[in-house]
DNA sequence: AGCTCCGCAATGCTGCCGCAACCCTTGTGG
DNA sequence: CCACAAGGGTTGCGGCAGCATTGCGGAGCT
């Protein structure tokens, strides 16, 4: 068994891969996202252990660029980002599990023997909706090049949507877009968002509408 | 979807089989193991949703006892024992995946898509049928990638149809893809929804017809 | 201080959906 | 070939849950 390690803590590297080594399993390691791309071009994996935070980007983005060469290869994700919402970011973006730092060598063990048993899919990410274009993880809108400039709940709102556009968004979807957990919700403030969000996108003339779902949730189509 | 919840706190299973059903999830609920293991026997779930602690005894032993019935339908365990040991134990009996107390619910629904992904046998990810596509995860449905709004129930009754397309399914079956057994039902709902979705697929062009198999079910035919 | 953000709640509105009434279709027996 | 019954189809109605909108005030920022 072969598994990918992608990985920038040397120390913990080293650590990973001498314990996988007595379960018997070999390791490769990068630190860094672009060798970790060639990797899997030329190699088939088992499995990838995947670090969020790379010197050279956000380990996340590697889940969508392996998806998209066609390879389903499960995917951990290890990483210090531990809130519920960044939990739900990594798992919905077609990660298999996601463990966070720090763990015990055989939790993960465990975790990687209950995913091996199956095999999963496809996703991917990048964003533009009628006139806009957004940008997630810089947080900024444009509409025909000009910045528009939205509170940040009601960009939160927006990203949730264009990332999915044209198909319905879950309304508990946005919620966890929008809310941590300590952040409970007692009122209709996401739909207090929406409706402020609806009236700027028509000023911006952004070229999109949201519409309801009743029961279920969103769904921003185009014009 | 449907699935079954074996947890013996009310407030918790109640709030559970609620949003839940806002993702178009039929929950059964039982408190008891011994119930559990008849409604296993008796129905088909997607997926089991386990506390471990429960009045009649350990949840944990329940996965061995379903898997020897040759059922491997993906088990997520919730639970407040949450120490690594326990999960790596849990994880080792055969659960898919394990989630402590407390959580929040948009992550228990990442973490069932994500199991769900992986049991193609029990759930496409997507559904075709005549111009439709049917994502029954997401709650979407489109006609000819044009998006199709339904009512929940409708959009229920329709998955279900379009899953085993060009066959019979039972009047039974649907009922139970819409509706869990508390709410019970006096009259001819499951008909009205079944006379406003025949309507709505013609409006929209979807391509397939829904036959009446009398005193059995229904059959939804490609055009 | 003056601004915006944003949660909250009051208000009015929409449309889902269970219900039941009525009609149509199918099957059976004489 | 008709009568009748039973199941299915369709439709209007009403209750009510969910949604849209907006003013208010507290909090945070400059």
């Amino acid at each position: 068994m072969r598994i990918l390690l992608i990985e920038d803590e040397r120390e913990l590297a080293e650590a990973l891969s001498a314990a996988l080594g007595k379960h018997g399993i070999v390791a490769d390691h990068t630190m860094h996202l672009a060798d970790a791309v060639e990797l899997t071009r030329q190699n088939i994996y088992d499995a990838i252990l995947l670090d969020r935070r790379l010197p050279d980007g956000e380990g996340l983005s590697f889940i969508p660029e392996l998806r998209r060469t066609g390879k389903d290869t499960p995917i951990i994700v290890l990483t210090a980002h531990n809130e519920p919402k960044e939990r739900i970011e990594g798992l919905d973006l077609g990660a298999d599990d996601y463990l966070g730092k720090p763990f015990l060598i055989e939790e993960l063990m465990a975790r990687l023997r209950a995913v091996l048993r199956r095999s999963p899919e496809l996703t991917e990410l990048k964003i533009t909706a009628g006139r806009m274009v957004i940008d997630p993880l810089h947080l900024s809108v444009t509409v025909d090049a000009v910045p528009l400039d939205l509170p940040r709940r009601e960009l939160l709102v927006l990203a949730a949507l264009a990332r999915r556009r044209e198909k319905t968004v879950l309304r508990s979807t946005l919620e966890a877009a929008v809310y941590n957990y300590e952040e409970e919700i007692q009122s209709n403030a996401l739909d207090a968002h929406i409706s402020r969000l609806r009236k700027r996108l028509i000023d911006a003339g952004a070229g999109v509408a949201i519409h309801n779902i009743r029961g279920v949730g969103y769904l921003m189509k185009e014009e």
